[in-house]
RNA sequence: GGUCCAGUAGCUCAGUUGGAUAGAGCAACAGUCUUCUAAACUGUGGGUCCCAGGUUCGAAUCCUGGCUGGAUCACCA
């Protein structure tokens, strides 16, 4: 399709260079043509006709005239108002199948030797509490986009950074220690990321009612909380652990150590995987280290309490904090570090940050501040700015336990995926172990189509009381036609036809084949702009639009019913096809396809 | 208050270098299974593209101003 465009073009500007004596060298506007014309693309003669010196009308007939004279894929045109609506010959989508028949990888983009590196950062969960709704769209994001850009021609590193240390983790170590009387998850029969954010909570709760103790004493509210001897002995315990107290570190290990084990299940639920895991715990210290030599530089300066602050007032930015007057450091302090050992490991071509939109200060500053620091690749940190998951009632909150768990989550996607497949009853045959594999197929795609088919930058509510749909614009609506697909093609397999190497160039394909080889011929450029925008919406869209096609397409002819031999051999190619392009564009939102549903 | 993001049908969303009469799904209603899978297909109704100006042959899209919602401006991460 592409290629076509820009043959469309070049002929395009030969034919007014031919007829003005001079180069055009604006715009060629070429679109796909809207369904309610008769055309595949259109060229929009607006400016063109301004060339010409002619009514846009008149100048599109011209231009259709020449067009249809010059180039061997164009059949015929018409024009309205100011559009040249050009009909491509059937004979080219026959050979556009042919053209694509054997490429298994079809709309995909090999890594070259020297293909750029992207390093791309996601989920980056903090070690307190369990995944929620919020990470489940990160990951789903971070990992969808890994994929596209490694179909874009990237080499992809998948990286995540655990915020495993910090006030937080502290937290739920002094309430496990206070209140836990030893319990562990085996004890608790309790996943271990569950069971450190219960401590979380109780921390939470526990240090609120300080506060409103203090309160009622007499004490102004900012001050108590600043005050309150539960606060002070967290930030006492993060000092012990930054000086490496092992009583505190072999705390630290075990509860970090059930937590990981929870995050493991959940990440594998989800299907998400990483090529470096680095801790923060690794990093700050990276991190210190850079600051120090920058204060020894005076690039930033020490104030009187001891705290360590970057200037970014000529930035338009604010002042910035790098270490606490404890010495400790800071979340920006680590992303220094973490950033720093990254270069060092990858030397990466561009750094993705895929972290919500709450954060796009951060970024803003850990940019400006590599570059004061000296590192001329700062240029290419990204931030992948998503919106928040709400709840109808405001924000999630993890404190006060306000969330959508991410495995209750997945697991009801996947009881809903049975329930209704139970009810449809299209799996006889199967064993109960593949009908479970099909039901987690579905469930999750359901789950990760809803997320992934919204713009990244979009706030999402989610209300939990609504159930995510499993019919229309949805993940099983795709799967479903993938599996029918399938079903065709093993039909076809048991009649023994076989799905042609090549087809003749006779058969002229109707107005939906058309539409939806079209589409197919799309599917590069899909991915291009995809990875070009950071936007797994587009493939999702597009793989929608597709399946939609392919429905109305099977809905109106047959396949393998069809007894006209150049008709039934151009749709079981096109049917492979759009399966296969089906396959593809799934994947690339790390979504699974089931062969029956 | 400064900065950033969003605002399109009752709801959830597409609409990407400015192009034709703004499109889907859900929900509602009415149809289509003796046929390659009805998780599908077809039809009906539903719009102040937040508002007001501006640029343009042409604006949901660009510019200016305003309105609404969210985020952020921490010695939390």
């Amino acid at each position: 399709m592409k290629e076509l465009e820009k043959e469309i073009t070049q002929a395009v500007r030969q034919v007014l260079q031919e007829a003005t004596g001079t180069d055009y060298d604006g715009k060629v506007l070429i679109q796909e043509t809207r369904r309610e014309f008769e055309g595949d693309l259109t060229v929009v003669v607006f400016s063109l006709a301004k060339v010409l010196r002619r009514p846009p009308e008149e100048a599109g007939a011209w231009l259709g005239e020449q067009l249809v004279r010059r180039l061997p894929h164009i059949a015929r045109y018409n024009v309205i108002k100011g559009f040249l609506n050009l009909v491509v010959d059937g004979s080219y989508w026959v050979e556009f199948l042919n053209k694509i028949r054997h490429e298994r990888r079809y709309g995909l983009q090999e890594a070259a030797a020297d293909a750029p590196t992207v390093v791309i950062e996601y989920s980056s969960p903090n070690t307190n509490k369990p995944l929620h709704l919020g990470h489940v769209r990160n990951n789903l994001i971070g990992y969808s986009l890994s994929r596209i850009m490694a179909a874009d021609g990237n080499r992809v590193v998948k990286t995540n950074i655990v915020n495993d240390r910090g006030i937080h983790i502290c937290k739920s170590m002094l309430a496990w220690q206070k209140w836990g009387n030893g319990i562990t998850p085996e004890k608790a029969s309790k996943k271990g990321d569950f069971l450190v954010g219960d401590f979380y909570v109780k921390f939470e709760q526990e240090y609120r009612k300080q506060v409103e103790q203090m309160v009622a004493g007499g004490m102004p509210e900012e001050e108590a909380k600043k005050k309150a001897p539960l606060l002070l002995e967290a930030q006492e315990m993060l000092r012990r652990w930054e000086a490496g107290d092992p009583e505190v570190i072999r705390l630290w290990k075990m509860m970090n150590g059930w937590v990981y084990e929870g995050f493991d299940v959940t990440y594998k639920a989800l299907g998400v995987d990483f090529d470096k895991i680095y801790y923060e715990s690794d990093t700050y210290k990276v991190g210190k280290k850079i600051v120090l030599e920058a204060l020894e530089k005076g690039i930033v300066y020490r104030r009187e309490d001891g705290s360590v602050w970057a200037d970014l007032r000529d930035e338009g930015l604010d002042e910035k904090v790098l270490l606490r007057s404890d010495g400790t450091a800071v979340y920006m302090t680590q992303d220094l570090g973490t950033a720093l050992l990254r270069w060092e490991d990858y030397h990466f071509d561009k750094h993705i940050y895929v972290v919500g939109n709450e954060q796009n200060y951060h970024f803003q500053v850990l940019r400006i501040l590599m570059k004061k620091l000296g590192y001329p690749w700062a240029d290419r940190l990204i931030h992948l700015s998503y919106g928040m998951v709400e709840l109808p009632e405001g924000k999630m909150k993890s404190r006060e336990g306000k969330v959508v768990d991410a495995d209750d989550l997945i697991a009801g996607m996947i009881e809903t995926a049975r329930e209704m497949g139970e009810e449809l009853g299209k799996l006889e045959g199967l064993d109960e172990k593949e009908k479970e594999e099909v039901y987690r197929k579905i469930g999750l795609g359901a789950l990760k189509y809803f997320i992934l088919k919204i713009d990244p930058k979009k706030n999402i509510v989610f209300d939990p009381r609504e159930s995510i749909d499993f019919n229309g614009n949805t993940g099983p609506f795709i799967q479903y036609t993938y599996a029918r697909i399938r079903s065709v093609l093993r039909k076809a397999a048991d009649r023994n036809v076989a799905v042609p190497e090549q087809l003749g160039t006779n058969y002229l394909p109707n107005e939906k084949e058309t539409l939806l080889v079209r589409l197919l011929a799309r599917f590069p450029q899909v991915r291009a702009d995809a990875a070009a925008g950071y936007d797994p919406a587009l493939v999702a869209n597009f793989a929608y639009e597709t399946a939609k096609a392919f429905n109305q397409f099977y809905h109106d002819y047959s396949i393998l019913n069809e007894t006209e031999a150049e008709a039934r051999n151009f749709r079981l190619v096109m049917t492979l096809k759009t399966g296969e392009v089906l396959h593809t564009a799934m994947g690339l939102l790390g979504i699974e396809m089931p062969e029956r549903m």
